[in-house]
DNA sequence: TAACGCCTTTACTCGTGAGTATACTAGCCA
DNA sequence: TGGCTAGTATACTCACGAGTAAAGGCGTTA
């Protein structure tokens, strides 16, 4: 009840009246958006295109002028996501020299985008959604994700600065630990994407054990 | 495609042939174990109630005569999994006597309660499939489960054997840690359960860092 | 062997939601 | 100002899946 109020319309281009911006692109991007956000809500197969459409003051047809379908959305919710930890995890910060520096620089961006609209479409959404190509696409992704994390592990263990754990264990635990995110945070969370990223660091880098 | 020969009809009462068993229990545990096992393979809102009966060499209304609805099917898989994490809580073993065993031996129940067939259900299905009633009992129940872990990480920081990390932020670790389980575990897996916890928990237990 | 009851099936209803055919409106170019 | 195009809405189709009504076995007991 009273669902259709939630996401708030400021964000979408199509206001009720006035100005209307013209580009298409915008427009598109304000469907993805609004789509993921609804999906993080209500979760994708509760999320209909009408109730897409009225959160943007459009009706349905008006989507499809801006997408294929509803299987489209879903991806291009799922690409942002995993395209903002590839980023992460491919430009490491310069002065991060060490693995474990570089580790560390992934956990932070990892969290900032798994806190983002699109986290949960990233961890939640179903890759079975999709049709075998983008789902493939997706899986690849993931794929990189995970072996840029044991590749980081195995490098540090190499160093001499980890011990000696197994690198697809230790890349498997962060991964959950840092997906499971989406399942408990809200933006008005008393800590910021930055102060979990650190305590989760501090976490998996010194362990509970205090010898 | 031969989606049909998936679920092996041998655990199915109902079979095509022969002996019937005529225990109403049983048949009603099969519908949930089956369920279980289908909801994990495609997920559940791809699952219909006729794949179900279809895996069980029956037809759709003689599944209500064991269950009220889709939905109750859904919570009696919920509630089967956590149930046995809840018991993996509150019976540790007898020589458990530090917080450090006690958390270890609640990794090794949950990574067992993880990767049996319950486990999807438990992480991956969504509350909001679930009516207020049975929605409101299975988020008691994980938040049982959550104050259980945060418990017995303030009773080690308490008693010396851990260091001084934020409860709640550990809890939430290595919660996700254990549930993302159900993403990468296979029934062929490389590692047993046991071998999982036992990794998992020299990971937290230890760190990473070397020093 | 007849009658009762439990179990199962066949054959529906009914709602919902993805996707579409078609008509309407407003800006734009000649 | 007349027609062209892009964008939007109204009003559908169509499939699928949850849930049900009613009829048909089959075993059990007298």
């Amino acid at each position: 009840m009273a669902a259709s109020e939630n996401s708030s319309p400021a964000d979408s281009p199509w206001k009720p009246s006035g100005d209307r911006a013209r580009d298409r692109a915008m427009k598109r991007d304000a469907v993805i958006r609004a789509a993921a956000r609804l999906f993080r809500e209500r979760g994708y197969h509760r999320t209909s295109l009408d109730d897409l459409a009225l959160a943007l003051n459009v009706t349905k047809p008006t989507l499809y002028r801006y997408v294929e379908n509803k299987e489209e959305i879903l991806f291009e919710c799922f690409r942002l996501g995993v395209e903002r930890i590839l980023a992460a995890l491919h430009s490491p910060p310069p002065e991060a020299t060490t693995a474990r520096e570089r580790l560390r620089a992934l956990v932070l961006g990892y969290v900032g985008a798994i806190t983002s609209e699109f986290g949960w479409c990233m961890v939640r959404a179903e890759d079975q959604d999709l049709g075998p190509e983008m789902s493939q696409a997706i899986k690849a992704a993931k794929t990189e994700i995970d072996q840029g994390i044991r590749r980081l592990v195995r490098d540090g263990i190499e160093e001499g600065t980890f011990r000696a754990h197994d690198p697809k264990m230790v890349a498997f635990a962060l991964a959950g630990a840092l997906n499971w995110i989406t399942h408990w945070h809200r933006e008005d969370a008393a800590l910021t994407p930055d102060e979990i990223a650190d305590r989760f660091f501090a976490l998996f880098d010194g362990g509970l054990s205090a010898t």
